[in-house]
RNA sequence: GCCGAAAUAGCUCAGGGGCAGAGCAACUGAUUCGUAAUCAGUAGGUCCCCGGUUCAAUCCCGGGUUUCGGCUCCA
């Protein structure tokens, strides 16, 4: 019998016979207790089951449920076990497909009643659960076939499976010339695997909720059930991710707005929200904290026309591109649709570049404005502050010589960094390069990518490219930040535009004495006021910073005969800048305290008469933390440190 | 826009073809208290809207609105 040798990931090698499953090998030259963990291999780089044969030397690694590796394929076991349970409860659904996603696994399922596509009902998917979890019970083993491309679209056609036969088609039409199939129990489906040795691995499947989707997420296509679910190795595993569930619904802003009494919706309103006065205060506060950072940045801030009409849009292509998501307005003259409610800033930036003659040295000219945008989004892509209606961003758009865009460039990424610093946002960055209907030569396309790129380097900025997915009028940086929760949402964005200023006929006067086209720039670093709010809020739990909670600090008094000084420290407090109010409601201190606790008050301010007398007051920390007896000045230094906005540079 | 679910007091939610329910919040009174719930009382409702069935609809049926979870799109 020939031997082969076996790297394993210590560097250590074993000597085994060839043609041994990896499973024995584990078992017999490992050692039985890793066997038993096992979950699958990985062969020279390449994943795959322990079912598999060693035939050559070659390194070898193994993934236990210690592995995060492994609990990705034991979900991708389980999306087929659900798909499992599904056809034994409901025959004659045909199956699609069942990756796994970021938390969890979906499969999407062809299922129709009297002719017409039928979704799940909870009941159903707690039948289709509980059968899924019996699979994993009886701990069927997973087996694996490699078959020739036709013979899998017989089976495939035999089935009735149309969906699979369509994937399998597509596949053959690329080339392939066999393909694997992987069948636990009687249940067979096409996949590359890998997938673990049994279904017992698994250990616990929850199904999460069901939804439409279509076939190949085309509306004109079929309509699918989609099922969504996650597995764990064992129930700690699920209790734990419950848990942190559960934490992430406690920070969920539309919750927080409410409980913190931030921000309303109403029917007559549709995705635009009523800002209470406290959620003001943010939202003015956010708006303070950009004009000033831009100002001292070199923008000017102008406001522009809500109202434009057709000639506009049809001149910025919104007409025909993007007239379904706009407001239209009637001309009371004509009767016709003839105007629009803006719903982004650049064509009125460019109108406005356009007054005037500009000379080289004008630019780059950096043009900011926070103006209420309106968008009319489908009805269902609404939710909370994060999908609106109505919206305002801190939008700019800095008009600049091609000479001139690597500075720029430079210049906003520092000032999005600070701005992220200060409110302890990581971030990561998106580069989207030349698709292949761009407009503009190659090395035009060059020089753009290279200067976005070499600034994202030289700045240490993590980022990935996505080839081709930039705007046919030029490459663009998506900035993606993470929250405290590990959470990501796309926040920045830097994009170079080639197109605008030809669209709008804009020009300088170079130093030559010709007239050059500028490159428009279009930069926001919030995105937009309500979804950064959103962000905020759930980042912080609503625990905000002192410069940003509307109220920094409530007054509360122990016994009436203090209420007089309580007026009198409001005051001077509010004099001073500080955002403070005074509990006078007929309750208990410890009562108001509980509540001022709940309400994420950062500080409450208590007043007996030892207060009095030393004419201050008692700080208490938001989580108890007890100050002690201060005086008014005290209390203002300490406040006016805490409230200092953070610089947010490096 | 499409698929599904939900809508009952300010909030969280229970209920159910025949006078509408709780807790918290609010208000009034008493209490004047040293860092997470003082006591008692009062008030609060088009049970989302419009139709239909019924002697009777908040409940059943149809249509609509909004919200939520997805699809799609995006900031």
């Amino acid at each position: 019998m020939a031997q082969v040798s076996i790297t394993l990931p210590d560097g250590s090698k074993k000597e085994a016979e060839a043609g041994i499953s990896i499973a024995d090998f584990v078992k017999n030259h490992i050692g039985p207790g890793l066997a038993k963990a096992a979950v699958f291999a990985r062969i020279n780089g390449q994943d795959v089951d322990l079912s598999r044969t060693l035939d050559a030397d070659a390194s070898l690694q193994i993934f236990t449920s210690k592995n995060p590796e492994a609990l990705e394929v034991a979900r991708h076991d389980a999306a087929h076990i659900v798909a499992d349970a599904v056809q034994q409860l409901f025959p004659g659904t045909q199956v699609t497909i069942g990756p796994v996603i970021e938390e969890g696994f979906y499969y999407d399922f062809y299922r129709l009643k009297d002719g017409k596509p039928s979704p799940f009902t909870p009941e159903e998917l707690e039948q289709i659960e509980k059968r899924a979890n019996e699979i994993v019970a009886r701990d069927v083993p997973f087996k694996r076939t490699e078959v020739l491309a036709a013979d899998a679209v017989k089976l495939f056609e035999g089935k009735g499976e149309k969906f699979k036969v369509e994937i399998v088609n597509d596949i053959v039409a690329k080339g392939a010339k066999t393909l694997t199939l992987y069948a636990h129990g009687d249940w067979i489906d096409f996949c590359l695997g890998p997938h673990g040795p049994s279904t017992g691995k698994i250990g616990v499947i929850k199904l999460l909720s069901s939804s439409g989707a279509y076939w190949r997420a085309d509306q004109t296509r079929e309509q699918l059930q989609r099922i969504y679910g996650i597995s764990f190795f064992d129930k700690k595993g699920l209790e734990a991710w419950q848990k942190v569930r559960e934490e992430a619904a406690k920070r969920d802003h539309r919750r927080l707005g409410r409980e913190l009494d931030l921000f309303h919706f109403h029917p007559v309103a549709p995705g635009s929200a009523f800002w209470t006065p406290r959620g003001t205060v943010l939202y003015q506060a956010l708006s303070d904290w950009m004009r000033r950072l831009t100002r001292e940045d070199g923008y000017v801030e102008i406001k522009t026309p809500l109202i434009f009409n057709k000639q506009l849009w049809m001149k910025s292509g919104h007409w025909d591109k993007y007239q379904d998501n706009m407001f239209l307005v009637k001309d009371s003259d004509s009767g016709e649709l003839d105007f629009g409610v803006k719903p982004m800033n650049c064509p009125s930036h460019h109108i406005y570049f356009g007054f005037g003659k500009h000379s080289y040295r004008d630019l780059p000219m950096r043009l900011h404005t926070q103006d209420v945008l309106h968008r009319n989004e489908a009805a269902g892509a609404l939710g909370g502050l994060t999908r609106v209606r109505q919206f305002a961003q801190d939008d700019a758009h800095i008009y600049c010589r091609e000479d001139q865009i690597s500075d720029e460039v430079f210049r906003f990424v520092k000032l999005l960094d600070r701005v992220y610093n200060a409110v302890g946002l990581k971030y990561e960055a998106k580069l989207s390069t030349r698709p292949a209907n761009k407009l503009g030569d190659d090395a035009l396309w060059d020089r753009a990518e290279g200067a976005l790129k070499n600034c994202l380097e030289t700045m240490k900025v993590a980022y990935e490219v996505k080839p081709g997915d930039g705007a046919f009028y030029g490459p663009k940086i998506d900035f993606v930040v993470s929250d405290s929760i590990g959470r990501k949402w796309q926040l920045g964005t830097m994009q170079l535009d080639y197109i605008a200023a030809e669209r709008f006929d804009l020009s300088y006067v170079g130093d030559d004495n010709k007239e050059h086209r500028p490159v428009v720039l279009h930069r926001a670093i919030f995105g937009s006021f309500e979804r950064f709010i959103a962000i905020l809020i759930e980042h912080f739990a609503g625990n905000f910073p002192l410069w940003l909670s509307p109220v920094q600090a409530t007054i509360v008094t122990i016994a009436d005969r203090q209420v007089d000084h309580a007026r009198k420290l409001q005051q001077e407090l509010a004099r001073r800048g500080f955002r403070v109010e005074f509990d006078d409601r007929g309750l208990s201190m410890q009562k108001k305290i509980r509540d001022l606790e709940i309400s994420k008050m950062p500080y409450v301010l208590v007043i007996g008469d030892r207060e009095v007398e030393a004419n201050g007051a008692a700080p208490r920390r938001h989580g108890g933390e007890d100050l002690k007896t201060m005086s008014i000045d005290a209390i203002a230094e300490l406040f006016g440190k805490e409230s200092r906005i953070p610089d947010g540079s490096a």
